[in-house]
DNA sequence: TAGTAAATGAAAATCATTTTCATTAAGGAG
DNA sequence: CTCCTTAATGAAAATGATTTTCATTTACTA
């Protein structure tokens, strides 16, 4: 039984239950968003498969981005760095849900999911709070904490 | 005594301090940010500014911002709907720090500060738990909850 | 196998932001 | 107050990421 099996053979399904086609182009960027554990900008990710599939084109990468965000199987971020930068939500190689340390000088992004005890449980206890105090429906969070790397601080 | 004398008061004095000049666009665009509780992007700003003084142009507005981040008295921030957008730090109509809940559909941003109990002591203990496990020096957080508003939903 | 709609890629367009460069103006020295 | 130096400004051009357009290709269906 192949690694990761489970989400991997669900793609094309997803696909086709939306009426899609799970097409080369398509297989080619969710392997790369599978495999890595950064975080790759469009072109990143557009340079990764043309190796592969050297007839690929940008704009079909960010055509494919915005259908696996909008699928929910890709997440979208912006570290500030001017560019969109994309993770594939359910990743063998990554935590599941997880939050950001951001260097704010060399951009290193750091994944972490060891929360504090609490914390998991303060998140759904504000969610509550302000789902009723706004009226939201809440959907999510972005929590993301900046500093200054020891690299960059010498 | 004029109210938020305080910070207005300041800013002349940070710019010279720094060898920077307080000029008139400078304080305009101060002003507009001072004045509002919205979070506006550099095009907006600058057609607020643009009624007050047609001389403005888009660049100074641009320059300005990226200034005023530099210097710490402005909170620049990406919500997702491809622009900038800034916010005053200390502004006598907001709530000092705060974190962010954002409408996914209309993008209406409501800011809060009316923490939960053991929120912002969690926080400073996560901040810890970071610093010392990752040897980062942590300078700030961004804390946005994303959802559907009530008008969004019907 | 043929037909139909989805998907693709190249090129052009768009949009926010940055750079360039000639001009203006702030504020210190005299 | 006037001169001088240098910071600041604005218009126009450049840039860079992302989107749109459109002719062509491809996947799946009948
Ligand atoms: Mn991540
Ligand atoms: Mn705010
Ligand atoms: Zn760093
Ligand atoms: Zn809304």
């Amino acid at each position: 039984m192949p690694r990761h099996a489970f989400d991997s053979d669900d793609w094309p399904k997803r696909f086709r239950r939306r009426g899609l086609r799970f097409t080369e182009p398509r297989r080619l960027i969710l392997d790369i968003l599978n495999g890595t554990n950064e975080h790759l900008s469009a072109e990143e990710i557009y340079l990764a498969v043309h190796k592969k599939y050297p007839g690929i084109g940008l704009t079909t990468v960010y055509r494919t981005l915005d259908l696996l965000v909008e699928m929910g199987l890709v997440h979208q971020f912006q570290f500030g760095d001017g560019r969109s930068r994309y993770e594939l939500i359910h990743n063998p190689g990554k935590p599941g849900h997880h939050h950001h340390l951001v260097c704010s000088r060399c951009k290193r992004i750091i994944d972490y999911d060891d929360f504090v005890e609490e914390e998991v449980e303060l998140i759904r206890k504000v969610e509550e709070a302000l789902a009723k105090k706004h009226d939201f429906s809440i959907e999510g969070h972005l929590i993301q904490f900046y500093g200054i790397c020891r690299e960059c601080r010498e």
